[in-house]
RNA sequence: GGUGACGUAGCUCAGCUGGAUAGAGCACCAGAUUUCGGCUCUGGGGGUCGAGGGUUCGAAUCCUUCCGUCAUCGCCA
């Protein structure tokens, strides 16, 4: 357990003692009850509001029962100070063993500092990109596919078994489309003249499969039937497709566990039993949908359509499941499929989508909540869009060839490594710059730089300490009882190193990787702000010539502070720089 | 029209899910260092948390009504 852990462990005995005495009958929830880091320096190291908590189930005076509190913690060998202020807070001054316990600690359980078990192996099924096999991946996928990537090793770090799902449309009308062009590419190919429909896909990526195709097949396509050559070309583009995604991925870091075909499901028969499951419950009907209001249709005509009852589990309107010419809407593979993940038994369901689906995501809702037998937890983290900017300005996006900009292309410019770190630097459901020329300048203004800077940083001092022969340490057995005193610069540093585990917790528990990013730069922060002390007064110094002692406590600090760097890029799935480029 | 998200400093955004005097970076102003790494650090000004109402000891956070932006509401996935 993490220090800060222990901490609280303490105040909760003491709120517990307090209720037992009391004789509360209700049960308090003590999740309530945080410790924390107080925003002003006056207020302490730590704070609780535990007596805030306790007042509201007692309805009590709170700061009556902090002066009760306080005087049981008070003992605490942990604690030289606890004050009562505000409304009721506990502000707790630590005394300097706490620090020495920390180090230790960070040190002992290294790649394993921050780690948590809450997860309790529960199953999560995390299904993230998703993109439809017809092009390669861009932007907006990667933000998606970096988000559910991080997540994935994030809820991973704190105890879940999370399998990484990647559903692929292989099953709708897109595919047609996608075969029509490959085949018209084929011929282009052949030397025939081709004029290209507007429904079709224009970029030139799907040359290279239509060369393989004639690698494979010759000219020989022509000569089949439309059904037998357009399935040929599908399964063959498809899987083409598919190892150019999985290409694009795999240079970004990713890899997926499970890659889910909606064909394959269409084929298994699925739609239909999950369609008249829902029948038996009476959730299936025919019926008429309203056209919407604030919207003009010119070819609007009502029909008789067969509709999902979403409006059941609080969706606004019934969702239909089938089109006028009798064929699936693409909902309903996507409902057979919620189902199947149901089926197989996950406690969390999580869907990383774009956020052009969040009017989507109630009747996502509605299905889970029509299959679920047993209580599961269910959410669909939407992603907005990423802006490239460029010489300050917006490259477009548009679906055009030319303005198609290629995950492989961007790499050329900037790592993968920078890619994932920009991806996640704002919370994701707001639109996000990547601005490249930024995240190429080597000053603070970009954040990579600037959290690599400081690890490369920490690896230069431990380099010099190795050729004065003072580093590696043998053994940091007896930090904790080392007794240290600490300066103001290094206790700003020590503190943001307690709160490593809380900032996992949290951004597990909410789902929210960003706040490591955050994080970090404020870790990198503060570390820079000592090491520039160093310049000011020897003392502050990493390596300090004839005091083997004060070199030991200050590169243990820095190698805690490595650690932590290491632990959370790691996450990120990004390996810190010993050297800056 | 319905639904959802968003609206916080000039700009870009955090804000630990109800706590203390609302924070950070950029930009601006003033300084320090250039030695372990190009850089970085320190200080300063700057706010009606979109607006009104409500809930309570306490609201940027919860409820409600407006305003604005975006997405979405049937054959595109």
């Amino acid at each position: 357990m993490d220090i800060v852990n222990i901490l609280r462990d303490k105040i909760l005995n003491s709120v517990n003692q307090l209720v037992d005495e009391r004789n509360l009958k209700q049960p308090i929830n003590m999740n309530n009850i945080v410790v924390e880091r107080p925003k002003k320096q006056h207020q302490g190291d730590y704070s609780t509001n535990a007596a805030m908590v306790l007042g509201k189930a007692l309805s009590s005076n709170p700061r009556d029962l902090g002066e009760i509190i306080s005087l049981r913690l008070r003992d605490s060998e942990l604690i030289s100070n606890i004050s009562l202020d505000g409304p009721g807070f506990l502000n707790i001054t630590i005394s300097p063993k706490f620090w020495d316990r920390l180090i230790y600690e960070i040190n002992s359980s290294n790649n394993r500092y921050g780690e948590e078990s809450f997860g309790g192996g529960k199953k999560v099924n995390l299904e993230y990109v998703s993109a439809n096999p017809t092009g390669p991946l861009h932007l907006g996928h990667v933000r998606g596919a970096v988000f559910g990537d991080v997540l994935s090793r994030l809820l991973e770090f704190v105890g879940f078994k999370v399998t990484r799902e990647y559903y692929v449309n292989d099953g709708g009308t897109q595919i047609g489309i996608l075969v029509r062009t490959i085949y018209l590419r084929y011929l282009e190919k052949l030397g025939e003249v081709i004029e290209f429909p507007d429904e079709s896909y224009p970029g030139d990526y799907l040359i290279p499969i239509a060369e393989k195709l004639i690698d494979k097949y010759g000219n020989k396509l022509k000569n089949l039937s439309e059904v037998e050559r357009d399935n040929i070309i599908r399964s063959f583009s498809i899987e083409h497709m598919m190892e150019i995604i999985k290409a694009d991925l795999k240079s970004l870091n990713i890899e997926m566990d499970n890659f889910f075909s909606e064909q394959a499901m269409i084929d298994s028969n699925a739609i239909d039993k999950s369609i008249s499951a829902l029948k038996d419950k009476g959730l299936i009907y025919t019926g008429i949908i309203d056209a919407p209001k604030g919207k003009i249709y010119a070819d609007w005509k009502a029909r008789e359509q067969l509709l999902f009852k979403s409006t059941e589990f609080d969706d606004d309107i019934d969702r239909p499941i089938k089109k006028s010419d009798g064929s699936w809407t693409y909902f309903a593979p996507d409902l057979a499929y919620h189902a199947d993940k149901l089926n197989r038994g996950f406690d969390v369901v999580i869907d990383v989508l774009g956020a052009d689906h969040s009017g989507y995501v109630s009747r996502l809702k509605a299905v889970i909540n029509a299959f679920a037998e047993k209580n599961v937890e269910f959410e669909v983290k939407l992603v907005q869009l990423v802006k490239l900017i460029k010489n300050k300005k917006v490259l477009k996006m548009s679906k055009r060839a030319g303005d198609y900009i290629l995950i492989q292309d961007l790499l050329k410019e900037v790592s993968s490594d920078v890619i994932r770190f920009v991806m996640l630097s704002r919370n994701n459901d707001i639109p996000l710059d990547f601005d490249i020329d930024l995240m190429l300048s080597k000053s603070k203004d970009n954040p990579v730089f600037y959290v690599n800077y400081a690890h490369a940083r920490i690896v230069s001092v431990f380099k010099r300490a190795e050729e004065l022969n003072i580093w590696p340490l043998s053994k940091i057995e007896n930090f904790e009882k080392k007794n240290y005193t600490y300066m103001d610069s290094e206790l700003a540093l020590l503190k943001k190193l307690s709160e490593w585990p809380n900032v996992v917790k949290q951004s597990a528990r909410y789902h929210e990787p960003h706040r490591i990013v955050y994080y970090l730069s404020e870790l990198a922060s503060s570390f820079h702000s000592l090491y520039q002390s160093s310049t000011d007064s020897i003392p502050y110094r990493f390596i300090v010539e004839g005091s083997k002692e004060l070199c030991i406590k200050r590169l243990v600090l820095a190698k805690s502070t490595q650690i932590v760097i290491k632990n959370g890029l790691s996450i990120l799935g990004i390996v810190p720089l010993d050297e800056m480029y």
